[in-house]
DNA sequence: ATGACGGTGTGGCACCGA
């Protein structure tokens, strides 16, 4: 079976690339992010008939989640119980699979512009009180995947420029440190369970021809806990929806998980 | 130092993203 991220950049603009990308992976989970629409506005019906269960967690023009899922979803969460947050960054919830139920947590990390201002504060507060709550659910819940946009580039190979961008956002020592103590609660960088090309990005500027020169990031991840790692067996992005004609400046993620 | 591109909501631009 197979469980993607993407983040999407609006879901009202990006759900024909959506229900393509659907029809060509048909994986077993998919969370998006940046859905940047209320819930009354959420495609339930165009997702169903795509086969999918939907556990949506959207708000007015930011921010905005949901899980996409071939089996029903249940005990689904909203937010952090730790942080009162009026932006819409993370829903979790359950599934069942041969091998027995697997939870879920798929965020948007804040962005938090630059070091010093209020939104890097906010971001250090909220990437604290994720913690608080994916160690929770860890012991409630062995086989755990935490997934999404993480706005983090967790080590130097993650970053089109790790000089020139040292220090900057999404490069600094405080998001890394935390990107690590999601990984010492016993999680697992999926992509970094394999050999990967270097220079392998899921994000790049839609300006200066981000793409085009390959100036990325590789900000969206799959972390999987002890109990799945063992049946990881590949972790790839696909660029393929990056080159379409109005592309999200992000592009999937693809865990694939031996049956 | 700034803006470049794209989306949203409002209004003819400002904001946010990464």
């Amino acid at each position: 079976m197979q469980i993607a991220t993407w983040n999407v950049n609006s879901l009202s603009v990006r759900l024909p690339q959506v229900l393509d990308w659907l029809a060509a992976n048909p994986v077993e989970v998919l969370g998006l992010q940046e859905l940047k629409l209320t819930d009354d506005k959420f495609p339930h019906l165009e997702l169903e008939a795509a086969g999918y269960h939907c556990a949506a967690f959207g708000q007015k023009t930011y921010n905005g989640v949901a899980l996409l899922s071939r089996q029903p979803l249940r005990d689904v969460v909203r937010n952090l119980p730790d942080l009162a947050d009026e932006q819409a960054r993370v829903v979790t919830a359950t599934l069942d699979t041969p091998q027995g139920p697997l939870r879920v947590v798929n965020a948007y990390f804040v962005n938090g512009q630059a070091p010093g201002t209020d939104k890097f504060a906010y971001k250090l507060r909220w990437l604290a009180a994720l913690t608080t709550w994916v160690r929770a659910q860890l012991a409630q819940h062995p086989r755990l995947v935490l997934m999404g946009d993480f706005n983090v580039a967790p080590d130097d190979r993650d970053t089109y420029d790790p000089v020139g961008l040292a220090g900057t956002i999404h490069h600094t020592p405080e998001e890394r440190a935390h990107f690590q103590e999601l990984l010492a609660l016993g999680l697992h960088d999926s992509f970094r369970l394999f050999e990967q090309a270097q220079k392998s990005f899921s994000w790049w500027d839609y300006r200066m021809l981000g793409f085009q020169k390959n100036r990325g990031m590789r900000i969206d991840h799959i972390l999987i806990s002890d109990a799945l790692k063992p049946l990881a067996s590949a972790c790839q992005i696909d660029r393929a929806p990056r080159k379409n004609k109005q592309p999200s400046d992000h592009t999937p993620v693809v865990l694939s998980l031996h049956d």
